[in-house]
DNA sequence: ATAGCGGTCATACTAAAGTACCAAACCTAT
DNA sequence: ATAGGTTTGGTACTTTAGTATGACCGCTAT
């Protein structure tokens, strides 16, 4: 948020800018076209590339908030499914994750189970890569 | 490598562009500095837009592969225990391991555990997490 | 109220992962 | 050429993961 006021004022600054130095610079008649040109043309250039730079901090937590939720739902993975492929992520056995939710082993593995079958994966780790791959980490 | 060509390329264009045009402008007169300059802007604005969109795709790679081979030799994690690592983390048994990188079972075991123990891991999954953290995947 | 779903747990089993220990072939640098 | 690290492979074993099946409870929507 902060962002974006800070970049559509910078650019009216800029524009204005450009203006009043263009006019100054028709007037005293120091200046050529080619260098103003070029001057503007190095100023939007950086403009630009400084636009850019934070557009992936806020666009990929935002995506991965929003698939998180959708995904879940298409895939019919439960909350209690999803608090497991979170500490199984995290690098847990099925034993600590028990520990750790207060549940028994067999409880964690039917959650498990559960869970590679609806992310379609054969294993716990491919189960994390294809979460990973969808977002919903 | 393909990009960076591209990218080039296309600044040097848009600069020749750029010039041509104004001589054109000047010349013919039709053209106010204030248009050409508008203009300018616009267009390496959009440039820089572009230059910066693919720039985390090609900065992100680097700096994990800085940290990489530092962490990897801090660790002494040799080449194809790394090689290993990334299958696993790509979700892959040891036996499809193997398969993969043309070795047998065995050998896909002696570099896990080897892994997990430089990692400080006890499961597979735990020295995923800890590469991935490590930024060495 | 009853059928369905989510959550819990158990048993019994198979498959995979991981450990420990050993050993040979291969580079590489001294 | 010889010491040391890497890569490869094996056997034998323990542990963990995963499957299959069945069961019970609680909630909720029809």
């Amino acid at each position: 948020m902060k962002h974006t006021i800070l970049v559509f004022g910078g650019l009216i600054l800029a524009c204005l800018l450009l203006f009043r130095v263009s006019e100054y610079a028709l007037v005293s008649g120091d200046l050529t076209v080619e260098i103003a040109l070029a001057v503007t043309a190095l100023l939007f250039l950086g403009i630009g590339l400084y636009l850019r730079q934070p557009s992936p901090l806020k666009e990929a937590p935002a995506s991965t908030v929003l698939v998180d939720e959708a995904q879940l739902k298409s895939l019919g993975i439960s909350a209690r499914e999803h608090e497991v492929l979170g500490h199984i992520a995290a690098g847990l056995s099925n034993r600590e994750i028990a520990e750790v939710l207060f549940l028994s082993e067999s409880t964690v593995k039917t959650h498990v189970s559960s869970l590679l079958s609806k992310l379609d994966a054969k294993r716990r780790t491919q189960a994390v890569e294809r979460a990973r791959v969808m977002g919903i980490i």
